[in-house]
DNA sequence: CGGTCGTATTAAAACGTTTCAAAAGGAGCG
DNA sequence: CGCTCCTTTTGAAACGTTTTAATACGACCG
């Protein structure tokens, strides 16, 4: 029989008292409830489910000193790459009894640092965040401190923590090797801030491939946008068929989907065809990316891998002690498909 | 200076030892700094930072009786449907200096009972969930013993709390309208499990306008799919396809806007021609229906507006002391693109 | 029947905060 | 100089759990 509206109220102390035994029983039975009787733990069990009681959490983990919960602070929820990473994450927690709480800094650092000033506060048993700015010193302070931390999706040399990341320089060269392969002599990298480095990282990737076949420095172009959405390629796509068609671009190598998405939209709007007169490689390989109204080439990364191995190893960090800091990094790989055949 | 990895244990305590106050003192600087001269704030603000002192959010909370937290449990994070909700929820919560807690019970009715079990012990201020099953009297259970908790994108009148939604019958009524008004008279329902009440709402909608048109009950084709996912819609793709051309449907209304990119894709793959061939209505309206290989008809709800709303329910639930638990119901609304404009 | 041993239960301490009543300082005033 | 009245600071209690050492209780054995 369960009481109508009795908020949250009753202890281990109530159901001790309602059971005829001592508190220490009570958490005898929910602890290690082979030590005790059957007739009691029954009993026990009984005022439990009468009273409607809930352990407390705050209680339970203030005395234990820990918590069972990771947290993986994303820098964009609605780009369906980080969220993939997420459940690759997920999966791990899942599987070391973990419970995850996922935070969105939606890029904003600011918004960044009050989820980890709480994160911190609950004594989390982990973080994992693909941060707004991986060298801020905030993330050296909250590993110092002591709670394990991962960088998800960013290499981060000689910190005091786990990073892992895919190589985005080698994704860069392997989407631009395409495009010279496919005959292309102009082509534009289409991303930003370059304050991200995901995003210099690719264009650098870019840089290299252009340089090794030869090719003209002024013949690859940067066309820099202020955020990796959409919107961000769509204003590109302005700008780009704003120019003649002699010296336009014949190719646009996007640092993310999201961008490949706008630019693909806003081409097509005003006409121009893709890719016929403007090929387009994006990154990440979003399960859309092979939906698009042209489907996109585009440059895979192991997302769910990636997440899981960040998991592993801010589990290994908070439950080893022999535990030694390491970068992992993964091989990207890229996915041909028509925005990029003609 | 801050001293190297002193794990996470400087307490109250420590602080006031190094300040050279009273523990009370410590309290009051972090509590109600202007009951304390500024020297002795002063002083103890130094120690804090020498000490790497981080507030132990377990203990306040035990003491304190109530948390700073809200939290989302998601029912599908790659859905970037809601993905928008949790967006909706985030803004209201940093209005209302909570954090948000995002949890994914990816569709299993058993991870989701882990994470409100947890939720639950963890004592946050209100948890906002699309349930698996709206109808689980774990939904009750938890809303009766005091923890505040809106549902969302699903009605669930004479409960124990709130609940927020778009109206599907309504959704899915237009959709078919639509449909009939192009001119379409054999048309499928694409959409699954029927035990997931957005899908049967919808269907019920579509029944409703094909019955109000006078058409013939058996020519709008019921083709169940068992998750709301683009692999589902290829595999009804497939079997769309199988159907003699004579009798095909020359229209496809899909339960959301993922099964209605796998079925074009499928579709497409095998030469059926959208829409000339097979129109394609979806549902949600994610910004990727826009960009797909033929822009995606589909129907928009206000998804970030859901989002705030509910948040803001449970929110006045966990503060108001008035709080009368209501169902909110938001109109959706149909946007024409190609995959129906022949 | 006394002693020993093993099991089941209990009582008390501890975790790190917040809060509240009480105490300690000072300032102002007669 | 003594008194009152503020303001600032202090000390102790309380939040609900877990844990550990101690106790109670039988049962078994000699």
């Amino acid at each position: 029989m369960v009481s109508a509206r009795q908020p949250l109220s009753a202890s281990v102390k109530d159901v001790a008292a309602a059971a005829g035994v001592s508190l220490g029983t009570v958490s005898n039975v929910l602890n290690r409830p082979d030590r005790v009787t059957a007739a009691t733990r029954e009993r026990v069990e009984r005022a439990m489910a009468d009273l409607g009681f809930v352990r407390n959490e705050s209680a339970r983990s203030l005395r234990a000193g820990r918590t069972r919960t990771l947290a993986y602070v994303m820098l964009d929820a609605s780009n369906p790459f980080f969220t993939d990473v997420a459940q690759g994450i997920e999966r791990a927690a899942e599987g070391a009894e973990m419970s995850l709480f996922l935070c969105n800094s939606d890029g904003r650092a600011t918004r960044e640092a009050t989820h980890l000033e709480h994160l911190e506060q609950q004594r989390v048993q982990g973080i994992l965040i693909t941060p707004v700015e991986p060298d801020s010193s905030l993330l050296d302070a909250i590993a110092r401190r002591g709670t394990p931390l991962v960088v998800v999706d960013r290499i981060r040399k000689g910190g005091e923590f786990c990073s892992v990341a895919v190589d985005d320089v080698l994704g860069g060269r392997l989407a631009v090797e395409h495009l010279i392969d496919r005959g292309h002599r102009r082509v534009a990298f289409v991303g930003g801030p370059l304050s991200i480095g995901q995003v210099t990282d690719r264009y650098e990737g870019a840089r290299q491939a252009w340089a090794a076949a030869g090719l003209p420095e002024e013949d690859l172009t940067l066309l820099a946008v202020d955020s990796l959405t959409a919107a961000s390629g769509r204003s590109a796509g302005e700008r780009l068929a704003g120019i003649p068609s002699g010296r336009r671009p014949t190719a646009a190598f996007c640092a993310n989907d999201l961008v490949a998405f706008g630019l693909l939209q806003q081409a097509t709007s005003v006409g121009l065809r893709v890719p016929d007169q403007l090929s387009i490689v994006g990154y990440d390989d979003i399960d859309f990316a092979a939906a698009a109204a042209v489907p996109l080439t585009s440059v895979r990364q192991p997302r769910q891998e990636l997440g899981r191995a960040a998991a592993e190893l801010v589990l290994d960090e908070a439950g080893n002690p022999a535990h030694r800091h390491q970068q992992v990094m993964f091989t990207p790989e890229l996915v041909a498909r028509a925005s990029t055949l003609g």
